[in-house]
Formats: C-alpha cells, structure tokens, sequence
DNA sequence: CCAAAAGTGTTCTGACTACACCCATGC
DNA sequence: GCATGGGTGTAGTCAGAACACTTTTGG
C-alpha cells in the first residue's frame, strides 16, 4: 500500500484567498499543476510529513496546520491512499523555492488551472472547512502578522467568505469574543488616520 | 505500509450511548476490547471497507456512516496507519452477530472497559463529533426507528449531550427547522396518553 | 480642500432560555 | 383515582443584522 501527504497552503494576498501550487516537472501529469505532497519517508508520521512538506515549500512551521480528509483512488495518481492537512500561512513570512524544476506559485482560488491527480476536490472541501472554521474557531491568527489593524483583519475574513463584512458589526464581534486586543500603538500609513494596531490574544487555535 | 479501517458504531440503548466493542481472540492485545476493523482487502475502497464492517458487526448498510479521522502509530497495533470512521444506528434493527471468537457486544460510552490500540482516542474525538453533528445536522435519523415520538428523539438527545433537555424547547427547535413532520398517526404505549407519530423529511444527512 | 481609510451607536428582529400546568389513558 | 407520559404558551434576554456620518491625515 502507498501512501502519501498532500498539504493544501492557503494564504490571502491582495485581497484574495490563494492556494500554493506546483507545478509539475515529471510524470505523470507533467505540466499541469497539484497540491504540494509526496510519499511519506520511512519512519515518519503523517503529520510530520505534512510539516516537513509545509516547512520545504514556504519555509514557514509555526502555523496552523491540520488534518482535513483522507482520499483514496484519486485520479491516476500513484498513491492508493493520501491524507490531505491545510496550513494557513502569512505571505509575507515565506519564501517560496525558486526551483526550475518543481516551481512552487500563489494562485487565486477563484481563478485555477487545470489540476491533476482530482485535485479540485481536495480544494474544495478545504475551502468549505477553512470558512466553517473561519466562524467558530481563531485559525485567522495564522494568515495574519504579529500585529495588524482591524481592517487588515476585516479584509481576510472578506477574501476567504468572498462578501463584504459591516466594519462595526466586525469590530464587535471580534473585539467582543476576546480573540484579539489593542496592543496601544498605531500605525500611519500614506495620507491616512493612524490605526490601531492589534495582536491576537493567543496564537494557538482556540475554538470559541 | 499496512492499512486498516476501524469502525465507530454508536447507538442508543436505554438511553445511553453506547459503543460496539470487539473482544479480541487473538493476539497482539487477546482478552482487551477494541473496536471493530481490519486490514483492507485487496482492491478495496477505504469507503467500502468501512461499509463492509459496519455490515459485518451489525447487519445494517443504510446508515450514516462518515470518515473521522486518520491516526497512525496506534500503539502496538500492526496497522501503520488507520483511517476512522463512524456510524450512527438504530439498536432496534442491529443483529450482533454470536461469534465465540470475536464476540461484540455494546458498551456504555460512560463505562467502558480498558481498550486495545489507543482506542480511547478515538472514541473521545467521535464522541465530539458526534455531539457537534448533531448541534447542527440531522444525522440523529440514523439512530430513530422510521417513526417515533418526540420523547424519544428528545431521549437520543439527551443521552448523547448528556444533559436534559426541556420538552417545549426541542418541540419548536425540531419542527422548527423541519427535520421532522408528523406523520397524523399516534402510537399508545401503556397506560398513557396516545402520542404523536413523527418522521423526518429526510434520511440523508443534511446540514441546517 | 480633497481623497482615503479609521472610527463610532442605535434599532430591530429572531433565536434561545427558563419555567408550570392540564390532558388522555390503563390499571 | 392515580400514576404515567403527552402536550402546550409566554416573557425575558442576547446576539446578529442593518444602517451613515465624522475624523484624521498627506498630498
């Protein structure tokens, strides 16, 4: 039996949820794009193929990451079984490999190529997970920086929902479930007010 | 690598929840209770492995029946990885089967005896899951006869959360959300009042 | 003075909670 | 007539949704 470990890496960027994919140098499906993954080495666990394949594409580890589904018989791909995890990432803290061979590119959910190995379904049902989460849990520390204004933090809720969010009602109930607090200082930034910036009240995933 | 399916069957029995265990015959672990599963068959969906235990140990096959989880390094169990599913169904059409070697039986969640393999893991998470799904789905249709009175869809609630419900409050939530609708007949019990017959509006899972 | 983002309150509605009594039946 | 479970209504509270204007700043 063959096992492997796909990892789906999202992150906002430009006011869009984007997912991290490779593409593909050998065959089979060579040219078309897929999820980050490979087989597990010998000795490793699952989740710790995940973390490694997370770390070797961004470059980051201290994110969030779980686990979402395990499929079987997905298109003609090699593994018989693959157990999917999503991360979600701050973009500004990685560095994506510059990799002739494998190269590793941000791409807008709503706007995908073609993908082997079925993995539009993967996406999908990491998509839907991540919006569920996205309600009831603070998993949004993990796509965000250290310190952020609440519009920042506005605008990755609306990226990931994909519709637009009432500022006050926002700022309420965030503020409110206690998940971020004022840090005191502000921001200025081009011809604007200076912002408060906040910082999350923890940075492990809590569920509300 | 070795992989097995292991099985979750919950339902409810004088109103508790219990769970279907398997006394191991043989070894490694003879003697401890686990629940069921096994190594997939050869060309066989991990889905199919799963809906071919719950056939097994119970008889039934139309039931709701969801992947949970995938752990690996279940502690000395043989399987390096194992894919966990769960399923919800009415004790009254179940029929165990009377294996000397492989006796199952039911067990009391609140009550259990030691467990083989790190079981204990994941009975805790499908007992979570459980009472999430059932906050916000129908999946409780899995664990009623096709019709049943309101008390006893309460009783199902009330075992599963583990707490009392009051009876006006499930009325509206239930019907309310249309779940259920009465079916215009009644049913008398003993030296009662006639009760009303309900049924769902559907048998497939769905989310509210 | 203008453009751009930050910040701030109130009202309405629907959902959930808590709570107590009468009814139909079989024995 | 009594024990058993079936059935019903109301008031209070809270969370979420809708909604518009003023402030600070840099250019």
């Amino acid at each position: 039996m063959n096992i492997a470990v796909v990892v789906v890496i999202f992150t906002v960027r430009n006011g869009q949820l984007n997912v991290l994919l490779i593409e593909r140098a050998a065959e089979p499906c060579r040219g078309e794009w897929a999820l980050p993954g490979g087989a597990l080495r010998d000795g490793e666990s699952i989740h710790g193929a995940a973390v490694r394949k997370l770390a070797d594409e961004t470059g980051v580890s201290d994110v969030f990451l779980e686990q979402l589904y395990t499929f079987d018989r997905l298109g003609a791909g090699r593994a018989d079984i693959v157990v999917a995890y999503f991360a979600l990432v701050d973009v500004e803290r990685t560095r994506l490999r510059e990799d002739l061979e494998w190269r590793p590119a941000w791409h807008p959910i709503r706007n995908l190529p073609p993908l082997a190995f079925e993995n539009e379904r993967i996406l999908a049902l990491a998509e839907q997970r991540l919006r569920n989460k996205l309600e009831y849990t603070n998993v949004v520390y993990s796509l965000l920086p250290e310190r952020f204004t609440l519009t920042e933090m506005q605008g990755v809720y609306e990226a990931i929902l994909g519709e637009p969010i009432d500022k006050r009602n926002f700022r309420r109930r965030v503020v409110g479930l206690g998940i971020i607090r004022e840090t005191g200082q502000t921001r200025k930034r081009g011809a604007h007010r200076p912002a408060m910036l906040y910082e999350f009240t923890s940075r492990e995933p809590v569920t509300l």
